[in-house]
DNA sequence: GTCTATAAACGGATAGAC
DNA sequence: GTCTATCCGTTTATAGAC
């Protein structure tokens, strides 16, 4: 609350900060190691036990200001869309969840790089990040889950939320990957590309595993022959594996 | 070789993987620490180096004996499918992909979950693992993505290269959760679902990523009303942050 | 606030007795 | 082959000088 500020001490809480965004979209929470994050942020190692308590909190406090920034504005579009009563369909719901993003991702002040963090986030494996996500974002989560079952009513919950978790999963994973991600970020700076047809090209990739039908006969049958044909091939080469003696598992 | 096979050593072998599958499927490579394995096989912690000459050795050959049998039964399929010059469609090669994994999930011999274990190690994070799978499998995916290209001639490779990264990464994460890809086990074990009837469910989530065209029209019309939906709302709340004084990055 | 030095715990790998 | 004991690296966190 200091009017005067920019003192030392804020300036190096800053650079600690940035340093771990940097780090953790590099490797993730398990690799980022406080000595690397204190010598890329030209800081001494306790730093970061002053600044913030430990290493948990620090990058608590990362993620609550760049995350809560993104869902409140997923919020405030998905309250939109759904005054005077209007039930928005699947393609406008992953629109509220993907505008946002994208915008916050070409602001300079939401991070260098906040799609590849976002990406990164999500994809976590660590349980930290994990229960973090859980306990915070929870509501939020639920809030959309909602709005997806009142968009796709014919579906059990059951499968929808089989089919959001994966629908999910691939788009942090695509985002989060070092090579991929810079292709989508490409496509997000590139000026001749609209940002309408961006998204709507990201869209079309997640809409129809949430829309598609349970499973067509012709693909039914499609699988139904290639089981067939499995069997077939297992039936010819497992006897001949039986000569060889115990086939169980994990053979000396 | 030896004929008079089960000595206490081969015991021991079979204790250590049968361990490291456990712990693999449960953490991931690096929360996998060799004192927690040893213990668990109620081996001495000095047996992994005997055995193997080090931990990622015993990985890597444990992974060998699961994934090894999983790609020649795939590559065993996609040959079948091609013969005689047939160019087999999406569904088809989804299809060879997912099927003997689903034989190999119901198998025994092949693990105690199979599925899981599969999902970790497509979705681990660590180095290790990610090198040894490129190393090891580049030839099999590069067989598939081939097969992919025929089957999608209007895609260009590029498309076609971030949309099969989405649905591997997608269908890996959704295996790997721990609620999940139980569910999924659960689904696949039940015996009132047929077979083909859950893969085709499985596909059904898939292949329309893959199919699915560039970007339809009244897409691009819902995202462009969100788009400008979104930057009034950006236009009404920025002002109003201004009076709290520097808005910039990683605010103190 | 920032620094040095160090504690306390955990990781994999090894030497040598048995 | 199996075991104990240990080495050496890493990690996070802290105590105390400046």
């Amino acid at each position: 609350m200091r009017t005067s500020g920019g003192t030392q001490a804020a300036d190096t809480r800053h650079r600690l900060l940035e340093a771990a965004e940097l780090l953790f979209i590099e490797g993730g929470y398990d690799a980022l190691s406080l000595r690397a994050l204190t010598a890329r942020a030209g800081a001494n190692l306790a730093a970061v036990n002053y600044h913030f308590g430990s290493k948990e909190a620090m990058l608590k406090e990362l993620l609550a200001q760049r995350l809560d920034r993104l869902n409140e504005e997923r919020l405030r579009l998905l309250d939109a869309c759904e005054s005077h009563g209007t039930v928005p369909d699947c393609v406008t719901i992953l629109g509220v969840l993907f505008v946002p993003a994208l915008q916050l991702g070409r602001d300079p002040s939401a991070g260098p790089a906040f799609l590849r963090l976002l990406g990164r986030v999500y994809s976590d494996a660590s349980p930290f990040i994990r229960d973090h996500l859980q306990r915070h974002y929870h509501p939020i989560f639920d809030r959309f889950f909602e709005a997806f079952a009142r968009a796709l009513p014919h579906l059990p919950r059951n499968e929808l939320g089989l089919r959001l978790h994966f629908a999910l999963k691939s788009l942090s994973g695509v985002l989060a990957a070092d090579d991929l991600g810079e292709l989508v970020a490409e496509l997000s700076m590139g000026q001749d590309i609209n940002d309408a047809e961006l998204l709507a090209r990201l869209v079309a990739l997640v809409s129809p595993a949430l829309t598609a039908p349970l499973g067509t006969p012709q693909q039914i049958a499609v699988i139904d022959r290639l089981l067939r044909q499995a069997a077939d091939d297992a039936a010819r080469t497992i006897p001949s594996s039986r000569s060889t003696g115990t086939n169980c598992t994990l053979p000396a």
